[in-house]
DNA sequence: AAGCAGTTGATACATTCCGCGACAAAACTC
DNA sequence: GAGTTTTGTCGCGGAATGTATCAACTGCTT
C-alpha cells in the first residue's frame, strides 16, 4: 500500500469521532469524520474512502440501515461499532454486509488492527485514480506511463492505448497474478454488470493482447483461465514518475 | 461461487471439532477437521481449502505460530478462535495475519456469519499457480516456465501446455513424490468433487503424459499407483525467473 | 450540420479445450 | 488361465474462447 488509506468515521458522539480520527491519523492513515448518515453521504459523494467505521446507534438513519444500503452497492468495506452485548445487532450486521464489528467500548489498538486486517484483505477498493495515478509501472518488457496512458518498450518505442485498453490493463496490473472473472473485470473496468453471454471482455482482451503481447497467438502476459477468467502473469513494479 | 466452500477446522478438542464441522456442513459448506498443526499440514498438502478455522491454544505448534507461518505464504484466509478475554492474543493474531478472530465460547451462528463475511471479502480471486507463480521449475529434463505456462527441454525446445495440463502439472510438482488420489487431484485442480467412476483425471493424466513423457507408453515421470492414484517421480528445483 | 477518424460493443463464425462414455489393455485374484 | 478390477486412451460433442467484421457512438474538423 503506497498510499495512506482514507477512513471515514461515522459516529454521533463528538468525543468518539475526535478520538478515533486522531488515533488513526497518528498511525499512518487519513481520517475524516461525519456525525450522521446524511453527512456521511455528502462525504462519500465527494471523495474516495477505503473503509467506513460506522456506529450502529445513531439519530436519523441508523447504522444497520446504512450498512444494508451501502453493501448493496458492493463498494467500500464497513466496520461497525456496536453497543456492548448487542449480540443480535452484530450478527445481523455481518449478515447484512458489514465486514467486521467491534463492541464498544473498544481498545483503539484493536480498532487499528481490525482496520488493517480488512484493508489487507480487501486490497481492491481503489478506483484507478488511486494507486497507479501518476506512476510508472514496469512489467515484463514494458513500462506503462499512466499519466500519458502510453506503453514504452525497452527501445523507447511507444504504443498508444485507448481508454478501454488502459483501464483494463490497469485493473490487471493492480491485481497481478490473480485470476479475475469476466464479471469482475466488467465490474472493475466499466462499473456495470455483464449480461450472460456477453463477450465484451473477451474482445477487449483480444485487442489489448494485440498491443502488448509479443506473439498474440500465444499470449504470455495475459493468460486465459478456462472457466475462470484472465490473469496477468508478470511481476509488476511501481515507481514514481 | 458455484461450489461449496471448503473449511478446515483445526482444534484439539474432539467435541468442538465435531460440533463445528457438523454445523458448517448443515449450512452449505464442506468441512474437514484436524486436531493439531501436523494434521493440518497434511490436509493442506493434499486438498484445497477456502478458509481455516484455527484454535489458538493447541498442544504442539500453537495457533499464533501456525498463523504466522501460513499468512507469510499469502494463502488461505484464517479465522482464529481465542480463549475468552485473551485481549492480547487476538490483537496479536490480527496483526500477524489472521483475517478475523472469535472469542470462545462462541455462537455457531456468529461463526458462520464471520466465515461468510471473510469468504465474501476474499472473493474467489486466487493466484493461478500458487507458490510457483512466476518461478521456473526444473525437474527431470524439463524446465517449467510458470509465467508463460510452457515447458522447455534441454535444447530450448518449447512445449505448450493447456490450462488443465498446467494446473495438473503444477499440483503434482508442488507435491512431488506424494501419492495423490484421483479425488484429491480433482479437488486440487478443478476444486470439485469427482462423481464415482469419473475418468476425468485419468484422461488428463494421459494427455499430460503425452506431452512430458519421453515414452508415454512407459511413463517415468508420472507414475501410476494402483488403487492409490498418481505420483510425480522426480526431484524438483524451484528457481526465480 | 455533415463528414471523418477512432473507439467500443455486438454478432457471427472458427477454433480449441476438456468432460464423458466406450472399449482395450494391463494388473490382480483365485 | 478365466474372471474381475483397475487403468489407458480414443473419439465425440458441448462449451468456452479468439477474433473478424460491422454498427453505433464520440469527438473533431470543416
Amino acid at each position: 500500500m503506497n498510499e495512506m488509506p482514507h477512513i471515514l468515521v461515522v459516529d454521533d458522539h463528538r468525543e468518539i469521532r475526535a478520538a478515533v480520527t486522531r488515533y488513526l491519523e497518528k498511525n499512518g492513515m487519513r481520517a475524516t469524520a461525519a456525525q450522521d448518515a446524511a453527512e456521511m453521504d455528502a462525504k462519500l459523494a465527494t471523495g474516495h474512502f477505503d473503509l467506513i467505521v460506522l456506529d450502529v446507534m445513531m439519530p436519523g438513519e441508523d447504522g444497520l440501515s446504512v450498512c444494508r444500503r451501502l453493501s448493496g452497492e458492493g463498494g467500500t468495506p464497513i466496520l461497525m461499532l456496536t453497543a456492548l452485548g448487542q449480540d443480535t445487532d452484530r450478527i445481523v450486521g455481518l449478515e447484512i454486509g458489514a465486514d467486521d464489528y467491534l463492541p464498544k467500548p473498544f481498545n483503539p489498538r484493536e480498532l487499528l488492527a481490525r482496520i488493517k486486517a480488512i484493508l489487507r484483505r480487501a486490497g481492491r477498493s481503489e478506483p484507478l485514480a488511486g494507486r497507479l495515478a501518476g506512476k510508472k509501472v514496469r512489467f515484463a518488457q514494458w513500462v506503462l506511463d499512466s499519466d500519458r496512458r502510453v506503453l514504452i518498450d525497452g527501445t523507447g518505442q511507444e504504443t498508444a492505448l485507448t481508454g478501454a485498453d488502459f483501464k483494463l490493463l490497469t485493473v490487471l496490473l493492480e491485481r497481478a497474478r490473480l485470476v479475475l472473472s469476466r464479471d469482475q473485470l466488467m465490474d472493475l473496468t466499466a462499473g456495470r454488470r455483464a449480461p450472460p453471454l456477453d463477450r465484451t471482455i473477451d474482445n477487449q482482451i483480444s485487442r489489448l493482447r494485440r498491443k502488448i503481447e509479443q506473439d498474440p497467438m500465444q499470449p504470455r502476459l495475459i493468460v486465459t483461465v478456462r472457466n475462470g477468467g484472465y490473469s496477468l502473469a508478470a511481476d509488476v513494479e511501481v515507481t514514481d514518475g
